[in-house]
DNA sequence: TCGAAAACGATAATCCGATTCTCACTTGTC
DNA sequence: GACAAGTGAGAATCGGATTATCGTTTTCGA
């Protein structure tokens, strides 16, 4: 009964592509809803159970419509989509900042993998309070990862190529070993680190030992491997 | 309105759980019932779409009614846990033969590790033809470690107690450094290894060298490091 | 072997959440 | 002022899990 549905939308950003749904002039009150419903979903993401949420929680904590929402999303998923997008975007910009202090190529490489667990981590202390890859987008991440591979794989891009160029600038260095595939490898580096948390729990094993930190832990783990 | 559901169930299995159910003369029935779910449901988990199926589907694959299916299973998520013991026992054993050949404990780990890591592949050639970890459960997996922890642990059990011994074992031969803390060691390698399919979506990067075996590659990483 | 209790099969009913549909009301435009 | 697109409110639909109902069959002790 409704043959629209583009399905087509290449290498645009799905925010972008919710928006331009809408002509243009009306284009300030589309941002502003899709960032309304963008919005009201984050917060919903982070605090309360974290877990899933409803459309209708996100259309009456935005004070939206539900046909709104239908009118600039496809569905939940592309919201989600577009959030995570976003969160991967935050967070590349936020691990930009933080290398920028350290000098060689090996120290951002180090910081780069500390940072980027430490967002991972489900509830710590809420380092940069909002905007956090919460518990939740782990979760998302997965669902992403395996039922949609070319929307996962074009979200995490940012992220992907930063870690691989700052492999290609440590093995410049000779800082790491050469002859390495930098661009898996980077995406071997990412999905150790984001997944980490699942460890524990397949272990068995609930608490670190107070005196460390599990991030650096899994950077020795990296840069050195178990053996001798 | 139903206020049963235990939820007691303790460090018995799930399957031995489902059966328990009912009481003792009817036990050789119910086996083969609780059996006949457990196969259908094997089947279409890993047949067809390898993707989700419904429980009428499995109900009619088994033959059995909907009503005993609710009768011996608190619901489709313990079906689903219930096939999941029996995956990763099954592998655990699996990969206990795999390394009865193997002369030294660092060869041990190295064949678990590889082996281990073929088993958790997508689809490559049907190595144990049935009872492999198929890609759902890669999926499953993740479900249940994030939603049911306790559950979780419990299942990977077998997997981790023996990786964690093999990592004894090797660094009691000094194969592997000292100081490392096996128990957690073992659940980060096992997630790196189960997840690792996922490296090549993040980094957009699809196909392998031909000339890597993508296993030795990451025992490679694990074992050495990056570092120089 | 009889009869109550338990288990069973078939099937309808319910629930939940996403998605779609309907219709009346705005609003901006000419 | 009329028309078309945009919108809100809410009903309707849909898929799939879970429950409930209702006769029928099986089990089992006496």
């Amino acid at each position: 009964m409704s043959p629209e549905k583009p399905a087509k939308r290449s290498a645009v950003s799905r925010r972008e592509a919710a928006v331009a749904r809408v002509l243009d002039p009306a284009r300030e009150r589309a941002e502003t809803r899709v960032q309304a419903f963008l919005d009201a979903a984050m917060e919903l993401m982070n605090s309360s159970s974290g877990q899933e949420f409803t459309v209708q929680e996100v259309i009456e904590r935005s004070g939206q419509s539900l046909r709104s929402f239908y009118q600039y999303f496809d569905g939940k998923y592309e919201l989600l989509l577009a959030l995570f997008e976003d969160s991967v975007r935050t967070v590349a910009a936020q691990l930009n900042e933080d290398i920028a202090g350290e000098t060689t190529a090996y120290d951002r490489l180090h910081r780069f993998i500390v940072e980027y667990f430490h967002q991972c981590q489900p509830a710590l202390k809420a380092r940069t309070s909002k905007r956090g890859f919460a518990p939740a987008f782990a979760s998302f991440s997965h669902q992403l990862l395996t039922e949609h591979p070319v929307e996962a794989s074009r979200a995490f891009q940012p992220l992907a190529t930063m870690l691989e160029s700052l492999l290609a600038a440590a093995a410049d260095e000779a800082a790491i070993r050469s002859g390495l595939d930098h661009a898996r490898l980077a995406g071997t580096i990412l999905q150790a680190i984001m997944f980490n948390a699942f460890a524990s729990t397949i272990s068995g094993v609930s608490a670190h030992p107070a005196d460390v930190d599990p991030g650096e832990e899994l950077w020795d783990l990296l840069i050195n491997g178990m053996g001798k």
